[in-house]
DNA sequence: CCCTGATGAGACTATATCGTCTCATTCTGG
DNA sequence: CCAGAATGAGACGATATAGTCTCATCAGGG
């Protein structure tokens, strides 16, 4: 059972950090309903518990993000799929949001700083096929992206949206606006 | 002095939690150049300074939300200077964005639903105006401006955009989007 | 020049929490 | 059913930090 309550503790603490970024471990194995000794027996200190989750919610962000790539005909489209497959994975990696000590981590540091260079990369394909405006500095696309999708994970882990239809959002937002002094609303994509 | 004393560490309370959320009392009165003693001469505790700096933050951002409210002629163009109002007071709350213990206070947690909730009005104007599109749900409408200012606040301190160009980009975006596939690009505001 | 109020430095206590360790208990595979 | 592994409960020490207090210093106004 070691493994399943390695995973247990991490789904925990995941659960009981999005509630309150300081849980304390106590906190956190009673979440889990299990001893603070286990925690301390699979995890060497409590630093490296936040490490292992937010290497976890990395690996299943990169997962789905290469998946949804993998599945694109062309760069605009990569932006689409990566950007809906990111926020169906908020749920994984939103409690990183107030996780304040893991930004002296330099691995995951580095690790967020990538995932925004990839998605810059995105934009500059997208740019270039014609389905991004040039005149907009590509820092703000991914900035104004990214800033999308961790509203839509909010509204979604709160309840006020659904997650399909977060996804949809987000996306036509991107593309649209919200504006309605617009004559076609069709998405070209 | 005892007036510039309390306000120079509540500026350096500001940049020192803005730096890392869990600073220490000990780094916030280093950085404010002040004993620890003076610190807590001013402010009854650490959460005290946390609470006074907020609501300065809540109160600076209320301050020019209705000077922007004030000088728009009706909800759409309120909407916008709104927004760019509160971008431009960014410096003033970007420390809440990881200042985790302040959601416990209710004085502020009540203070940013009644801000959510003034846009959310203001939206929903800016909707019988014929501005925003009646389709897309209040809600996301306001969750999506919001994490666009936090977006264009955080670009702002990062240095990745200047202040007058993310206060246009926020609105830009939220208009007509980043696409480059439509027809007309003129805002109609 | 002196008095008062503000400050700096630092000692001191109290407390929360981490991380370790031990021992009894429980679960599991063979 | 048994042996070994995993767990729970809790004691224990170490450490960081909050908050209090004292005393010496310093600056400004009368």
């Amino acid at each position: 059972m070691a493994l399943a309550t390695r995973e247990r503790i991490l789904e925990a603490a995941g659960t009981a950090l999005l509630r309150s970024p300081n849980a304390t471990v106590d906190q956190i194995a009673t979440e889990a309903r299990v001893g603070r000794a286990t925690v301390f027996r699979h995890f060497e200190s409590r630093a490296g518990l936040l490490k292992a989750l937010a290497n976890r919610a990395i690996a299943e962000t990169d997962g789905v993000t290469r998946q949804a790539a993998a599945d694109a005909r062309n760069a605009t489209d990569a932006l689409r799929l990566v950007t809906r497959a990111v926020v169906g994975a908020g749920e994984s990696f939103r409690f990183l949001d107030s996780a304040a000590e893991l930004y002296d981590e330099p691995e995951i540091v580095e690790a967020y700083r990538r995932q925004m260079s990839e998605l810059a990369d995105l934009v500059g394909g997208a740019k270039r096929e014609g389905a991004i405006r040039p005149d907009v500095p590509t820092t703000w696309v991914v900035a104004s992206i990214d800033g999308l999708i961790w509203a839509a994970c909010r509204a979604v882990g709160d309840g006020e949206l659904g997650l399909v239809q977060a996804q949809d959002l987000v996306w036509e937002t991107i593309a649209n606006g919200l504006s309605a002094e617009k004559p076609e609303r069709v998405s070209p994509f």
